[in-house]
RNA sequence: CGGGGUGUAGCGCAGUCUGGUAGCGCAUCUGCUUUGGGAGCAGAGGGUCGGCGGUUCGAAUCCGUCCACCCCGACCA
């Protein structure tokens, strides 16, 4: 992509209504817009950050078993009604009249219809188990939304819902999403920790929520250090074998960590040295919630026995959206964003110190030609601009790797390649550049 | 939902108290000079001052009303 054509709208100074750091870094990287509290337009830079992080979750719920469906936005109120919910929501659930009088809504959340799903077309243990998930934007009217992205009113979820015969398989299931959302979260470069969490308005009795470390997050969280050490996001996991996911989630279940609100330092049975104490932001939740759904929804399953059950369900979320946010929480720094590379709108940014240098301007878009033809996601900065305005736009949007063309390196033959995050410049020819990230 | 605050150019703000030609910085456009950490000079464009109503010869400014947005708290992917 070229800069100079790129809808990149980033700005100098900081919006005022801005106030944590990944909103004001959203809005100036040009990545959203507000449309309304808590409703943001996603532009090109932002948006591609979104997909990149739906995708990675998309590819560990596909892998851990699961099927993509994707359910509408707006819902009939009937299901609701039916399960006993439309009246208990509340006015967190946007309410919508259609022209024939009709209550419809926008789902905050999507049981009722996922279960109305199952028990249109599923009625034997043998389709069991099931898992189907979808990808979509949910709205809860939130009495006050702020931090951007992080808490808005409108925002992508990722819902997944699980459907077994019995406690036990339902316990798999939630097993089985554990161990994907560990490996999830750790392929974007995150420290997702779970933590053992009350079940809230939804009901049920088995739930854990995924906090990420950062220094700016909502909540305190206490933890066994030995989580910083873990590498999930190479975990290799077979989930079919129940007996190595139940054995992953033994192992991590037992390593301590809780919110302020639980943590008890008398009998959290962590020695002193090794209890680390850091803030968190809460980035997705699990539950098991048995029949809560199922029972009044009548979705109902035979046994081998004959006998007609109604399903153990459990629910698994992700917030797309508000990830987007929190990963920029966890990693930025007085100038910007610092992408991991996994999400990374681009991995490579060129830029062209000198654009009216034919020098620079050949090596430059040579690079960014090879490195395009490569498959890489790159980057030019071909504008018209002072070199300090470049190297500022590009450590404001976070592009991990810089590639600096300036006729000073190009005297001597060679060009800068910068790391984002470390801030380590190291010289090489432009060959040994495109190398670097073409081989 | 309780408490507080703000709406003036794309962004950040002054002007409002004390009514009298709508301003500043950044951004944008043009030209020249410049080119390794958000350049300099010269010029230009851009605003029904959140909406509606009222007071007045005259309203960004005073009064009324509505709307939007933000912050703190209680609640949440």
């Amino acid at each position: 992509m070229r800069l100079s054509a790129y809808f990149l709208p980033t700005l100098r100074e900081n919006p005022k209504e801005a106030q944590i750091v990944s909103h004001r870094l959203m809005l100036r990287a040009g990545m959203i817009q507000q449309a309304s509290a808590g409703i943001y337009s996603w532009l090109p830079l932002g948006f591609k950050v979104l997909r990149k992080i739906e995708q990675i979750v998309r590819e560990e719920q596909d892998a851990a078993g699961a099927q993509e469906v994707l359910m509408p936005t707006i819902q009939s109120a009937d299901l609701w009604r039916e399960s006993g919910r439309y009246d208990d929501y509340g006015k967190e659930m946007l309410r919508i009249e259609d022209r024939h009088g009709r209550d419809m809504l926008y789902g905050p959340t999507n049981e009722e219809l996922i279960t109305d799903i199952f028990r249109t077309h599923v009625r034997s243990y043998k389709a069991l188990p099931l898992m189907l998930y979808h990808i979509q934007w949910k709205f809860r009217d939130e009495v006050r939304p702020r931090f951007g992205v992080m808490r808005g009113r409108e925002f992508l979820m990722k819902d997944n819902y699980s459907f077994d015969t019995d406690y036990q398989g339902a316990v798999d299931a939630y097993n089985r999403m554990f161990v994907s959302y560990l490996k999830t979260y750790a392929r974007m470069g995150l420290s997702a920790i779970p933590m053992k969490a009350d079940t809230g308005p939804i009901g049920g009795d088995l739930s854990h929520e995924f906090i990420v470390l950062a220094d700016t997050g909502e909540s305190g969280v206490f933890y066994d250090k030995a989580w910083e050490t873990q590498d999930f996001a190479n975990m290799d996991v077979n989930y079919a074998d129940m007996g190595e996911v139940n054995g992953i989630v033994e192992k991590y279940t037992s390593l301590y960590a809780a919110t302020d609100e639980k943590h008890d330092a008398a009998a959290c049975g962590v020695a002193e040295a090794d209890l680390k104490e850091r803030r968190g932001i809460e980035v997705g939740q699990i539950f098991y919630f048995g029949t809560k759904y199922s029972a009044p929804l009548n979705a109902v399953v035979s046994t081998p026995e004959g006998e007609e059950v109604p399903v153990h369900m459990g629910s698994y979320g992700i917030g797309v959206s508000r990830l987007v946010g929190a990963i920029i929480e966890a990693s930025h720094d007085d100038k910007g964003i610092i992408w991991p590379e996994q999400v990374a709108p681009f991995q490579v940014a060129v830029a062209n110190l000198k654009s009216d240098d034919e020098g620079c301007t050949t090596v430059s878009e040579d690079l960014y030609a090879k490195l395009s033809k490569a498959g890489i996601e790159t980057l030019i900065d071909d504008r018209d601009e002072r070199p300090g305005a470049k190297l500022a736009n590009l450590d404001l949007i976070g592009v991990p790797w810089q590639i600096l063309v300036g006729p000073r390196g190009l005297k001597s033959g060679v060009v800068e390649v910068k790391n984002r995050k470390t801030g380590e410049v190291v010289e090489m020819t432009p060959e040994a550049a495109l190398n670097k990230f073409a081989s």
